[in-house]
DNA sequence: TGTCTGGAATGATAA
DNA sequence: AATTATCATTCCAGA
């Protein structure tokens, strides 16, 4: 059983578990870290620094986050808390931990490229804002920087400072410094150059664009062959790079709105805006810098895009100023503004403030890798209305292609019930993954505002660290009600993101998406709730959206193992020739079985295939079976993996498996009670899921674990239910267990709903021991997320699981057990790889997802994350 | 004239 | 190593 997969969560939750039960201590840690999430964008942020005795600060959210992520990872390679004070990690992790993290972690021939790549500003450049698309977004820009994702500490870092860097490399002092040493060092050598070398003529430029810009540069650490082109590309990509400007983007100007807007809005009552002044002063340096750029480390990002932003007024860069922001603004209106996302700016944010809104801190809230849970309490956070599964990103070198649509023809709707306050709030919406593994920001998708007389809703431009956060109001007058019809998506260069340094997933066939919500709620108690939803998954390619089946809905989850039951399936790109297979993986991703099932053509259409269930391979089954089944147009086009359960022939199975994930990819997710658009009949899978979601806890459980996990949550539950806020509630997540990713076929894992661990801060600046988890990712794709392949040299997900559910099952976590985990899971690989690093594999995920591309062998970040929160755990 | 899109051409990558 | 199948991005062009 161990599944990968499963035990990895199981451990997770397993350590959360444990975190709980120790909140006391945490909370005290917590509060100091108290830091936002973001914090670590904020690197500057005070409270940052002082938390830095507190690994455990940080820890207590990074935990959360390293769950989520890997970033946090990073932090950890040295053991120290990236986190901790800003400026000196950032050199720290510049140089190592990250460095070497990523580096180690990386494949071999990933690292050398990162090396080389990383180098520079390239990094930056790339990822970060600046890559991000230039023009476009600026916020996206902003955004970019950093830390998106992970939160990652490090990036803010690296933002902040550093990322001037490479704007101007040698400018920045300190951020040379910081970055460059460890750039360099590590690319030091290599080719890569610098962002300089890049083909592209202006160094500065090119330093910062040149990654980013040109797919050429990116290309060139990347990945990828690119590198050596570098001709290759040549294009604009500078040129874009460059500036945001360029017209193209919407964004684009923005930042010159932005100042001015960003400011006036932000201001934010929070506190925070001490902090982010604060930060700003920090960022100054860099910030200011980002003109000038001195970023820091180059890890990643830097950001600082600033750099790039240059052009901007600069605001964007600042993201750091974001970071502190994000999460602060939970609470205030959006303000309109567009873009800007400035960084600084963000401090000013929005001019409303609630009357509480100082209680929030906002510092402290969740960084967007942090699994939330929808509801909690009397609050609950739904998808009313999901988005189309396609929708065609823009290119920062396109137009906008408009805002993302519902399948009616209107557009998402969010709505958040069981609030009475009079006080508006803000819905914050950023496109997240939609793979098998926690939900997180996405490094290859940034939101992108929508304006003009078709958009009804207003909303602002934020940046949490990398990523771009659309800020919506959410008004009691409305019911709290948003038509989100001002949510386009920007694709930024694979070369430019994978850069990066920090960043371990490769854009190649990573072009799902997920719109996440967030509300975060103040109560008179001084308390903030935070709440999230992601909607169902969203194809964002061009041509993925035009040939690839997708099964948005299946009319059985589950059948007696003698089959023949019909089962009609709602989805998109099917053909006359379509086919259905249905199979079972072992845990190692060998196939145990495939067999096509029939499909009536004649009942068939475009949207719809009848399929008749095959009988199972066994046909005495004493328990439920997960397996999985998609439909193939042809040799790679194949949809994702759905799931599909066969029962003891009376027992009725249904709700055991999460569904979600299969359905999931199409279904919500969560939906509110109004959302479960199906009847339970047929989703009923999905209406199970979304009820999970709906409780975090719940969610987090289920999340997850993979089938093992799910047993055994089953089974003792009552741990993770524990989650502070929420009452956990435990569902039965069936997780089929699945396979994760053979070789052979490329499953997709569709992806689970989003996890969500509810985030309860009492205090400001303190969560209570959010209950976390995992990620409902896992729970959805449960086979997949551990399961990163397989094949791969380690599946850290079985190592991890077997190694860690004993843990989990026993009350004491033996940290060593974990540690060796790791250890083998390096050994695993073959390459050494240092635990912590993440390490970029193609995507494991995409792994998951298109079969065809193999597997994946790293590790996937997320063990390592698990491992490291594991380890905070422990200590 | 500019934006929004659907369709593709083109070069980069993976098989 | 060569060839072909896929992808990712950039371009075009009509609405």
């Amino acid at each position: 059983l161990p599944i990968t997969a499963e035990s990895a969560p199981s451990s997770f939750l397993f350590k959360y578990l444990l975190y709980l039960q120790h909140k006391p201590d945490l909370s005290l840690p917590l509060d100091a870290p108290c830091l936002p999430s973001h914090f670590h964008g904020l690197q500057s942020s005070p409270s940052i620094s002082v938390s830095v005795t507190e690994a455990n600060s940080y820890d207590s959210q990074d935990e959360l986050r390293v769950a989520d992520f890997y970033s946090s990872p990073s932090v950890r390679p040295n053991g120290a808390p990236t986190l901790e004070s800003p400026r000196i990690e950032i050199t720290a992790y510049g140089q190592f931990p990250e460095d070497e993290e990523e580096e180690s972690s990386l494949p071999v021939a990933k690292r050398v490229n990162s090396i080389v790549t990383l180098t520079l500003p390239n990094a930056d450049s790339y990822r970060d804002p600046s890559c991000l698309s230039p023009a476009s977004s600026v916020s996206s820009r902003s955004g970019l920087s950093d830390a998106s994702y992970e939160s990652s500490f490090s990036y803010n870092y690296d933002n902040s400072p550093q990322n001037s860097p490479w704007q101007s490399p040698s400018v920045s002092p300190k951020g040379s410094t910081l970055t460059l040493p460890t750039d360099v060092c590590a690319s030091g050598g290599s080719p890569r150059q610098s962002p300089f070398t890049s083909p592209r003529t202006s160094i500065t430029d090119d330093t910062w664009m040149g990654p980013r810009g040109s797919r050429p540069n990116s290309p060139c650490g990347a990945k990828r062959k690119y590198s050596l082109n570098g001709s290759g590309a040549p294009q604009k990509p500078f040129t874009y790079s460059p500036n945001p400007s360029p017209g193209p983007s919407p964004q684009t100007s923005p930042r010159l709105s932005v100042t001015e807007e960003t400011w006036l809005p932000n201001t934010n009552q929070y506190t925070n805006s001490a902090i982010l002044a604060a930060i700003n002063a920090l960022s100054t340096d860099g910030g200011a810098e980002l003109g000038e750029g001195v970023p820091m480390k180059a890890r990643k990002t830097s950001m600082d895009s600033g750099v790039i932003l240059k052009v901007e007024p600069g605001g964007e860069d600042l993201i750091p100023a974001e970071l502190g922001q994000d999460e602060a603004p939970a609470n205030r209106l959006p303000l309109k503004k567009e873009s800007y996302s400035g960084g600084f700016l963000d401090v000013p944010q929005h001019p409303f403030s609630w009357a509480k809104p100082k209680q929030y801190i906002s510092p402290s809230l969740p960084a967007l890798d942090w699994q939330l849970p929808s509801s909690s309490g009397p609050y609950s956070l739904q998808m009313e209305v999901q988005p189309k599964s396609h929708h065609r990103a823009h290119y920062e070198t396109e137009g906008s292609r408009g805002a993302v649509k519902a399948l009616a023809g209107g557009h998402p709707v969010i709505q958040l019930h069981g609030y009475m306050e009079s006080e508006p709030l803000t819905l914050q919406l950023f496109i997240g993954t939609a793979d098998d593994r926690l939900l997180r920001p996405h490094a290859f998708y940034q939101v992108h505002r929508i304006t003009g007389k078709t958009v009804s809703t207003p909303s602002h431009e934020a940046l949490h660290n990398n990523t771009k956060v659309l800020e919506i109001p959410l008004l009691p007058e409305n019911n709290m009600r948003a038509i989100i019809d001002c949510a386009g998506i920007l694709k930024l260069r694979n070369s430019d993101i994978e850069l990066r340094k920090g960043e371990t997933d490769i854009g190649r066939k990573n072009t799902r998406v997920r719109m996440v919500f967030r509300v975060h709620i103040n109560q008179s108690t001084g308390r903030t709730v935070s709440l999230q939803v992601a909607s169902n998954p969203i194809e964002c390619s061009q041509r993925s959206a035009q040939e690839l089946p997708l099964v948005d809905k299946q009319s059985l989850e589950t059948c007696a193992g003698p089959g023949g039951e019909r089962m009609l399936l709602d989805g998109h790109n099917f053909q006359h020739d379509s086919k259905v297979v249905f199979l079972e993986k072992a845990q190692d991703g060998h196939h145990l079985w495939e067999t096509e099932a029939k499909v009536e053509r004649d009942a068939s259409k475009p949207n719809t295939l009848i399929v008749e269930i095959p009988p199972y391979r066994n046909q005495r089954l004493s328990s439920p079976v997960q397996v999985n089944f998609y439909v193939c147009n042809g040799k790679r086009k194949r949809s994702q993996y759905q799931r599909f359960t066969y029962v003891p022939a009376s027992a009725p199975t249904i709700k055991t498996e999460p569904r979600d994930d299969f359905d999931a990819p199409l279904l919500c997710t969560q939906h509110g009670p109004g959302l479960s658009l199906h009847p339970k009949p047929f989703y009923s899978s999905q209406v199970v899921n979304s009820m999970m979601t709906s409780d975090l806890r719940q969610c987090v459980v289920g999340g997850l674990y993979s089938a093992t996990a799910q047993q055994r949550l089953a089974a003792s539950p009552s741990p993770l239910s524990s989650s502070p806020s929420t009452s956990p509630k435990l569902h039965d997540l069936s997780p089929p267990p699945f396979s994760k990713c053979v070789p052979s076929s490329h499953q997709l894992v569709p992806q689970s709903p989003v996890s969500h661990v509810s985030i309860i801060q009492e205090t400001p600046g303190r969560y209570q021991a959010p209950s976390f988890y995992p990620p409902s990712s896992s729970s959805s794709s449960p086979t997949s997320q551990p399961s990163t392949p397989t094949d791969a040299p380690f599946s850290p997900g079985p190592h991890l699981m077997s190694q860690t559910q004993p843990v989990s099952e026993s009350s004491s976590p033996n940290p060593h057990k974990v540690s060796e985990t790791s250890c083998s899971s390096q050994r695993e690989d073959g390459s050494p790889t240092p635990l912590a690093v993440s390490i970029k594999q193609e995507p494991q995920e995409l792994d998951q997802m298109y079969l065809d591309d193999g597997e994946r062998r790293s590790f996937s970040s997320y063990s390592i994350e698990w491992l490291n929160f594991y380890h905070r755990v422990i200590q």
